[in-house]
RNA sequence: GUGGUUGUAGCUCAGUUGGUUAGAGCAUCGGUUUGUGGUACCGAGGGUCGCGGGUUCGAAUCCCGUCUUCCACC
């Protein structure tokens, strides 16, 4: 993987930077869509290339190995061939899932014993047995195995749970030399920092995270609850911290007004649920602020979905077709949102990398952080 | 006409031997969602219990009348 940095604003941190790997270019800062199971959800794979057009989307260890289980994706030669997708992908390694299946876990040294939402049965993640995973499913990013602390957390927790993230990723590295790459392609591994909202922890975790020279460096365990300020603290401790000729991935977060502010900080890469799985429930993201398609109000306004026509269904249906579709639940209002949903992050995102290059990235994202915080 | 049956929220229906403020699902309206356990979740509005009378401390519930739904028989 090699990593080029182009610009750094000049009023804030924000960077932009083209990464380029195996399966192509990552033009920076970027957002990531987010395909859990081998899909974005709702999305056909030439709608995603030709009207969404990212560089990058994401797959998820723990789901994937579920199902349809790592044999099957050996089988078919990896995740790309399998969902016939020949750009990027990047593999969370099912830490969030410790964190969101708290419930059906346990979480020791060793790693973590977990049982399946599908079918009840039990199966143990260790951070050797996550990197054989990813090297099967074939992500041309795969991460750390890790441990995603909730918000609030105590101190002492976050502490012990970071300091066993920390060993956690050294046999992550250790094991990952030891098993070879399953196809002809790059595979690059990221570490992640934690530390929960303390500000010494995520200095510690950072360096120690520097410190391992990864190619890339991951920020977890943020956008679990905490106020966007706090995420914002937390953000501008590490990366002052990392190094700044690597990729920097926020994970998980988060608002099209986390991700300018974030930008501003220094990050290059994000991935979301939020386009996506909002949009499936009738939330759209606009330039000017959200919109629920679902609020009476829209019933009899047949003004384009966005005349800002960032994709071609903007304008090829109505505000009050789009809420007939959600209202009789028809899929395809689903469908129809999460593609504008996209498109509007990738927008955002391509936006900030002109404002960058141009030199007023600042100027501009004050004026659509104002823009975007509103109820529409 | 006779006998039976039915009537409770916009719709489909629960509602115990008569006992606090009559419930549910769907629909409607609003909100939530941050490395996807999400066709999801949370909340709100909405009732002269067909109508009229009676019994009772108290009636959706028991009695009488009436209208109504459906069925059978003449």
């Amino acid at each position: 993987m090699q990593f080029d940095l182009k610009a750094t604003d000049t009023s804030t941190q924000a960077r932009a930077a083209t990464i380029t790997t195996d399966h192509g270019k990552i033009e920076t800062p970027i957002f990531m869509p987010v395909g859990t199971v081998g899909t974005v959800k709702g999305v056909h794979q030439r709608e995603l290339e030709q009207d969404i057009n990212p560089d990058i989307i994401l797959g998820n260890t723990y789901h994937l190995y579920l199902r349809p289980k790592t044999c099957i994706l050996e089988k078919a030669g990896g995740l790309h061939k399998f969902m016939n997708w020949d750009r990027n992908i990047l593999t969370d390694s099912g830490g969030y899932q410790v964190y969101s299946l708290s419930a059906n876990r346990k979480i020791k040294e060793e790693g973590v014993k977990f049982k399946s939402h599908i079918d009840g049965s039990y199966h143990t993640f260790t951070p050797e047995n996550v990197m054989e995973i990813q090297r099967t499913i074939g992500a041309d990013i795969i991460m750390a195995f890790d441990e995603c602390t909730p918000y609030p957390c105590d101190y002492q927790y976050a502490k012990r749970s970071m300091h066993m993230t920390h060993r956690w990723l050294e046999r992550c590295i250790d094991h990952l030399k030891k098993t070879p790459l399953k196809y002809n392609y790059h595979q690059t591994f990221f570490p992640i920092v934690q530390g929960s909202t303390y500000k010494d922890l995520r200095k510690q975790s950072a360096e120690y995270i520097a410190s391992v020279g990864a190619e890339g460096n991951a920020i977890g365990g943020l956008s679990v609850g905490e106020p966007a300020e706090e995420m914002y603290e937390m953000t501008a401790v590490v990366t002052e911290v990392l190094p700044k000729d690597k990729p920097r991935y926020l994970m998980g977060v988060g608002t099209p007004i986390n991700l300018l502010e974030n930008i501003s900080l220094g990050i290059d890469m994000f991935d979301c649920v939020m386009p996506t799985r909002n949009g499936r429930n009738g939330m759209l993201f606009t330039a000017y602020g959200s919109i629920n398609i679902k609020n009476k109000k829209w019933a009899d306004d047949f003004s384009e979905i966005d005349p800002m026509n960032i994709t071609w269904v903007d304008t090829a249906y109505s505000k009050a077709y789009l809420r007939h579709l959600f209202t009789v639940n028809e899929m395809l209002g689903r469908q129809i949102a999460t593609i504008h949903n996209l498109g509007f992050y990738l927008w955002l995102v391509r936006e900030a990398r002109k404002h960058i290059l141009a030199g007023d990235f600042g100027s501009w994202k004050n004026k659509m952080v104002k823009q975007m915080d509103n109820k529409l």
